[in-house]
DNA sequence: CTTAATTGTTCAAATTATTTGAACATAACA
DNA sequence: TGTTATGTTCAAATAATTTGAACAATTAAG
């Protein structure tokens, strides 16, 4: 590869002249003369043999070239800062990204105030969140496609090397849409006569291993959906019943879209946990770790 | 902005010495003197306060922020050289590169004879040629990784945006070494007497698209080539058999290496397209267009 | 185990590249 | 129509890079 025709330098200075207008004021910003961008501005478009400024006068306007040599170039320069930051993150034991997995059942509101304080303490880091259903969190872990998750329900699978520390408890209650028929009814209702009802299920985001579905209710039709999200709203259309945390439906209830149904038996709080590999070092991702385990 | 820690020469550097292996070997690729990248590796890491390369007796390796800066460097100097080469487009309207895909199928000579002739009109105008396999070379176009392929075979894909024309059809022939049992029948082979025969395949060069191979004979055991020259030369070897472009190994059926096969049903013609973004509006590829449909 | 060849670094000297400031021409502005 | 500010040019000054020889360390070869 022959050596480039543009130089960071010359961008930096192509940049100045557009944006404070002059040769004059750029120079100043810069701390230069202006005949050093003269110099400057001359070399880089003998280089790319292309004329950049169109000059007017005395006033330069880019060209169409110059123009898109401009825009794509602060595009670059703001990569090779964001790189020499990152390296220096690095060199200094922390990680230029760090990237959690979600379940959807999580209140994402808490775990964001928390990022967001890590955030504002690591400008440099880069936070990759995706959103994943029960055993896709575990299995995103044990993969090292994310480092740190979130969420993630009980049981935590014995492989060694997985630290995991309980941050939730969450209580489902089976919700239905407010003209449903199971509404209707003031009894506390057996798990038996839910049989007849079709069951809106989230469906694992698990991809090798064999997917499991907790909360399912045995006999019954199925409907599957992809998040806690799409789930309430499949309910509150009346497409089917299910099992949904409390906390997160509390508006639903108190708006009366969605009616909690009495069982005769509560099904038992379910742990959440967030989990990371001990393999991981990294100096982010354990004080992120100690910021979200203070929520 | 303050002036960047990092420069494009000292990158190009870094890629250097991690490639090669050794500050004397880049040093020759940079024509320079190894005390030169002696004196730039410092001054980065002296820029950027961070120890890139640990210093194991006199072999240098990457630290992980060595390793991080230098991955996305590379990416950074591609952005750059792509840069200019946009630049230079729009200022002259004649692009500074043409990267082709050529399909192996292709018989090059008359390619090469057309691009030999562009080439003579436009000395400064860069050719860079890429043999692709089937879907590849339509998947480096839809990319843009290159800007024009020759001899992808149909289907074209129905995206918008891509304008393509036949340019030639091939006929393949079922051939076999000479020393090949099947060679040894003189009546008309019916497909189902191949499935006992190991069948020499090209393999797809597409990364993302399912990969799909034309001229597959069912239920028979394959061995996976790259190209079609390998193809040619793995039948000739007696490896398996396999269809090859008639006009290809004329020379090696009549030299007697090659044997063709008298098939019950003859293979259908399969049509060969030259193909290009309509969006791409390079003066050069347009005249290469033209020159190329001439053939 | 010893020798020979190679490698990376250091340093002063040599070479290049960049910056400077004065001089000038030209455009903007009152 | 002056007056001021601006961009360019040029030679000189300065800063940066490159060079090659010397050296120490390491590997390869015998």
């Amino acid at each position: 590869m022959k050596t480039p025709a543009i130089s960071l330098e010359a961008l930096l200075v192509l940049d100045a002249i557009e944006t404070r207008g002059s040769y004059a004021a750029a120079a100043e910003q810069l701390n230069k003369v202006p005949s050093a961008l003269s110099y400057i501005v001359q070399k880089l478009e003998e280089q790319l043999n292309v004329t950049l400024f169109q000059r007017q006068g005395r006033r330069a306007v880019l060209t169409p070239a110059g123009k898109h040599l401009l825009s794509e170039g602060r595009k670059v320069l703001s990569a090779i800062n964001t790189l020499s930051e990152q390296t220096q993150t690095i060199a200094n034991g922390w990680e230029p990204k760090i990237r959690l997995a979600c379940d959807s059942i999580m209140d994402i509101k808490t775990i964001f105030n928390g990022i967001e304080g890590f955030l504002a303490a690591h400008h440099s880091i880069e936070i990759d969140v995706q959103e994943q259903v029960m055993n896709g969190t575990w299995e995103a872990l044990i993969d090292d496609r994310v480092d740190l998750v979130i969420g993630a329900p009980a049981p935590v699978p014995n492989q060694k090397g997985i630290r995991a520390i309980k941050i939730a408890q969450l209580n489902s209650v089976l919700v239905v849409n407010k003209a449903h028929e199971l509404s209707l009814i003031t009894q506390p209702i057996k798990l038996e006569q839910l049989s007849g009802y079709r069951n809106v299920v989230v469906h694992d985001s698990a991809q090798h291993q064999i997917p499991w579905s907790v909360n399912m209710i045995a006999g019954s039709q199925h409907f599957f959906v992809s998040s806690i999200a799409i789930k309430t709203a499949a309910i509150i259309a009346g497409i089917g019943i299910g099992y949904l945390p409390k906390n997160l439906i509390q508006d639903h209830i108190e708006s009366g879209e969605l009616i909690v149904i009495k069982l005769a038996e509560e099904r038992p709080p379910q742990d959440l946990f967030m989990a990371w590999k001990i393999t991981n070092k990294g100096k982010g991702l354990n004080k992120l770790i100690t910021i979200l385990s203070r929520c």
